[in-house]
RNA sequence: CGGGAAGUAGCGCAGUCCGGUAGCGUACCUGGUUUGGGACCAGGUGGUCGCAGGUUCGAAUCCUGUCUUCCCGACCA
């Protein structure tokens, strides 16, 4: 029968967990705050993985792999790094057990096997690795240093959400050494537009480029540049971050180099990421009612062709008929599923291919058999229409093309929609109230006043564009003197 | 971590107040009829009621503890 979903109007959140257990991304597991990505939703990371990693390896990255762990000692070695993260570690302290004396066939912590020294479940790498850094730089000749790992980290998060915030994540770190601060900093954009760049053109996301506040940079940076996207309900999610670090961990980590004039110097550091949180933003920056909607140049199916039949005579046929299809499509490099299953009818897998988010469904029977023709019915605008066999794979290369664009194009007018220049207090809560979104608006630069507008509306710097103007203004909470407008918005 | 809700068959739920050995829908299996938007009929399989203690002749039901999840807050990618 029906897999029931909410609404997005009736219940936004619990139509987001719909949409990611009903439509097979993830699960929940018996582990506090940490899921299960099922197939479905692994083979979308691992198409996101493999474009991300394209783009790290065009841009002269190499992929290496550092420990889980982390002694405390390498830990607290960068003081606000490790402030930052302290609140929601994960500590190894004992490494056996042993059978219960007091409590049959089962285990509890050996006492005896208490470590000498705390193991840190890793919520992040630099330390890791810098501590490693310090044994591979001698000369500026070892420099730049341009590696990246894919990792599972752990933050031990009082509240967690499938995708969008897990104890455990999954996520690339790559972590840059440089022997000077313009090329560090270099490195910090480039890597902001190759985020940009895949939530634009791969996930169809737009995002919005820029750098964060003070009181929002991540702990250890001198700068933290972001992306940030719209969800359908309004609010916003930060997408991917790039850190400028300075010099503050090679000089936690005493890691210098010599230069061409035999003087030494601190390196100059970077680090980037994006994690699982992806599959969220994507999640909720297409799907509908029905179910989830992929972006064709990450779904996991692009094309699913369900065949309509009476009997095991036209199933023959049509298996014939078909299989020549999907071999056409899979030399266009189009990842295609025929499903001839015979205990399902055709409704039922035309409704799991909606929830599913396949882009384009083909259905074939004698009828279209007759005519030389398909249905092809597309997900993105639930359009149907009869199309001829002959240049098929070309129409659906052409479509998926199309729907593509036509996902971005939806959401950016969406997102473009939903950004507000205000200028008054009055018009900023209701902006964020009734209309949502991301709020443009004018703030005095100090952090007293970005954590009360916090603290009043729940509204948050998002960032400061980029590209953004100057331009002068008065502060929407405090009528200070203000030189450009910063983005605002309630978020995840 | 504070407030609220929940955990019983793969999934969704009833039963719990008032203790007596577990039921409905769906899914699954078998057979038949079906198949262009979530099929129908008949017959079946499947649960130590989240876990651990306790009270009792007897616990899904009462008591204690604990784990997991959801929603709302504080914290965060």
């Amino acid at each position: 029968m029906a897999k029931e979903l909410s609404t997005r109007a009736q219940d936004y959140s619990q139509w987001y967990n719909d949409l990611v257990l009903k439509g097979e991304l993830a699960d929940y597991s018996a582990v506090r705050g940490c899921m299960v990505i099922k197939p479905y939703g692994y083979a979308l990371w691992e198409n996101m993985q493999a474009s991300l990693d394209k783009m790290f390896k065009d841009t002269g990255h190499q992929n290496a792999y550092f420990p889980l762990f982390v002694p405390k000692s390498l830990f607290e070695a960068e003081e606000k790094n490790a402030e930052g993260f302290a609140k929601e570690c994960a500590i190894v302290t004992h490494y056996r057990l042993k059978t219960d004396p007091n409590n049959k066939g089962k285990l509890m912590v050996d006492p005896d096997a208490k470590l000498e020294e705390e193991l840190i479940v890793r919520p992040t790498s630099e330390a890791i690795i810098w501590n490693t850094y310090k044994t591979w730089i001698q000369s500026y000749r070892d420099l730049p240093i341009l590696v990246n790992q894919w990792a599972n980290v752990v933050r031990w998060e009082m509240r967690t959400r499938l995708f969008l915030r897990t104890a455990e994540f999954l996520w690339q770190e790559g972590h840059t050494a440089h022997a000077t601060k313009q090329e560090a900093i270099a490195e910090t954009v480039q890597m902001l537009d190759v985020y940009a760049d895949f939530a634009e053109n791969w996930m169809a996301m737009p995002v919005i480029k820029g750098v964060k506040t003070a009181s929002e940079r991540f702990a250890g940076a001198e700068d933290t540049y972001c992306i940030e996207a719209l969800m359908q309900d309004g609010k916003a999610l930060q997408a991917g971050t790039s850190h400028f670090l300075g010099q503050n961990f090679a000089k936690a980590f005493e890691v210098k180099f010599s230069d061409k004039n035999n003087t030494m110097d601190y390196v100059w550091a970077t680090s980037w990421g994006v994690s699982t949180r992806l599959i969220g933003g994507l999640v909720m920056t297409h799907s509908d009612d029905e179910g989830l909607v992929m972006p064709p140049r990450l779904a996991p199916i692009q094309v699913v062709i369900v065949p309509i039949f009476k009997g095991d005579e036209q199933k023959a046929i049509l298996d014939e008929k078909v299989s020549g299809i999907v071999a056409s499509f899979k030399a266009a490099g189009i990842r295609v599923k025929y499903d001839n299953t015979d205990h399902n009818r055709p409704g039922w897998k035309f409704a799991e291919y909606e929830l599913k988010g396949v882009p384009i469904r083909i259905a074939v029977g004698p009828r279209d058999l007759e005519n030389n023709q398909v249905e092809l019915a597309r997900r993105d605008t639930k359009e149907k229409s009869a199309v001829s066999m002959d240049g098929l794979t070309e129409t659906v290369s052409a479509l998926l093309l199309e729907i593509q664009s036509n996902l971005l194009n939806r959401a950016k007018k969406y997102r473009d929609e939903h950004i507000t220049k205000v200028d008054t207090w009055d018009e900023f809560v209701n902006v964020l109230d009734a209309k949502t979104g991301f709020i443009l608006a004018h703030w005095d630069g100090t952090p007293e006043t970005e954590e009360k507008i916090k603290e009043l509306t729940k509204a948050t710097i998002r960032c400061i564009p980029l590209d953004n103007p100057l331009e002068d203004g008065k502060c929407i909470l405090t009528g200070n003197a203000s030189i450009q407008r910063v983005l605002f918005a309630r978020a995840y």
